[in-house]
DNA sequence: GAGAAAAATATGTATAGACATATATACCAT
DNA sequence: ATGGTATATATGTCTATACATATTTTTCTC
């Protein structure tokens, strides 16, 4: 008696018919609608079935669910836009660009006091400071301007930065849990424009980004984007 | 002979379980785990909580897996960033300041040719254009810029928005299934710097937004920032 | 009525078992 | 060798059932 095992019910088309009620308003922003265990029953599948597909709808901001409280249509859906953050070298080849690095400086250096804040380094105290300039084909793509804590990247000293970039390297060798990123506009300063190829004063896209292994920060890098570029992502 | 029901293996300790190897290099990036039958056996719960532990892995980006090929570290783990994209006025009291709201100008017009292209309008058929201001506390905010396809929104020709903004009115009554978003920098030319009470010349953030019920662009618009605004977000 | 304790309830999650599906690999015919 | 076909296998998913957990609601006590 029971139903074959795989039903022509996946939780795809049952979170595609939640969708299509709250859409057409059958389900109203800021409503309640059917629990689980009802939901299950006229749709005919299984409750796991339907909790996959709410508990997609929610992680979608589609949808508020609280334990006992209910599921309720988001008033005001918050969308969430999902932001690729690729390694620098696939985000120009998915241009199909051939990549190009240039290593600018390398040195240590005691940070200035922001840097050392964001690193939570005690003042005075050095760290690896690494200026590099990514290329597509022979264009500047963007200029990379990172500090790193030695002591949270072990071998980061002994890298070759002049082959691979310390975005690269610390993908590859630096686990990290944790991260910030933050988008803000600059103008070019003379130095900027000369790297990046454009007028003194062009607006650049400036991403800034901090990594973190547990507590501990091992890297602030800023990003100076070419004039033009654009992030893209759908929603 | 059964496992209690609730055992103290969760899906989210065997997430921590699998993270820790492959933080601790015991998996390395690029190698392949064990399938899920056997690390369900080895960690002592069934396979579909490893299925969910996994599962979560790859949609964060840590693990790459295939049907049949089976379930790889990512070599180079792109990153996912989530934006949240709040309706403004919830941007805005987040901060702690008291929202305030001024429409600009509000016209059907034809709109320019890159703009009718975005919302796929035939040449010279007008939309509805309309430019606001929202303020945090005394300060300028945010510049919106939009232009909307009467069509694809019914009701927003009789909406008041001068009370409402257009955001919110069209995150409220015109359902929309997808879009884009992109940032870039530009600089304020005299009009913006007026608005955002910033010096001309400033780098701003701006962000360009389409929305879309189905294959129908509904709107599509500019958010210009003041100076300063970053977009911040964890990883 | 106020506050504490108990009951009710919706979601969250674990399990065993079965089938579905994509695809890597082995095998076979040419 | 080459190309097509069969098979094996890892992930993907559905089901039924049971228990866990967070809250809300009700009931009880003072």
């Amino acid at each position: 008696m029971n139903q074959p095992t795989q039903s022509a019910h996946t939780w795809q088309s049952i979170r595609a018919e939640v969708l299509r009620r709250i859409r057409s308003r059958e389900w109203p922003p800021g409503s309640m609608i059917p629990n689980e265990a009802d939901l299950a029953i006229e749709l005919g599948c299984a409750r796991a079935t339907v909790n996959r597909a709410l508990r997609d709808l929610a992680e979608a901001g589609v949808l508020d669910r609280r334990r006992r409280a209910g599921t309720r249509v988001a008033a005001t859906p918050v969308r969430r836009a999902v932001l690729q953050i690729p390694v620098i070298r696939d985000e120009v080849a998915a241009l199909g660009q051939p990549y190009g690095y240039r290593l600018l400086s390398r040195e240590m250096a005691a940070p200035p006091p922001t840097v050392a804040a964001t690193l939570s380094l005690p003042t005075g105290e050095a760290a690896l400071h690494v200026r590099a300039l990514h290329l597509s084909g022979a264009h500047p793509f963007v200029i990379e301007d990172r500090w790193i804590t030695p002591a949270a990247a072990p071998g980061i000293l002994d890298a070759d930065l002049s082959q691979v970039s310390a975005n690269e390297w610390l993908v590859r060798n630096a686990p990290f849990t944790a991260g910030t990123l933050s988008f803000g506009a600059v103008c070019a300063d003379d130095q900027l424009a000369a790297l990046l190829d454009c007028a003194s004063g062009t607006p650049l896209l400036r991403l800034d980004r901090t990594t973190a292994d547990g507590a501990r920060i091992v890297t602030a890098a800023a990003l100076t984007y070419h004039a033009g570029y654009r992030l893209r992502t759908t929603i």
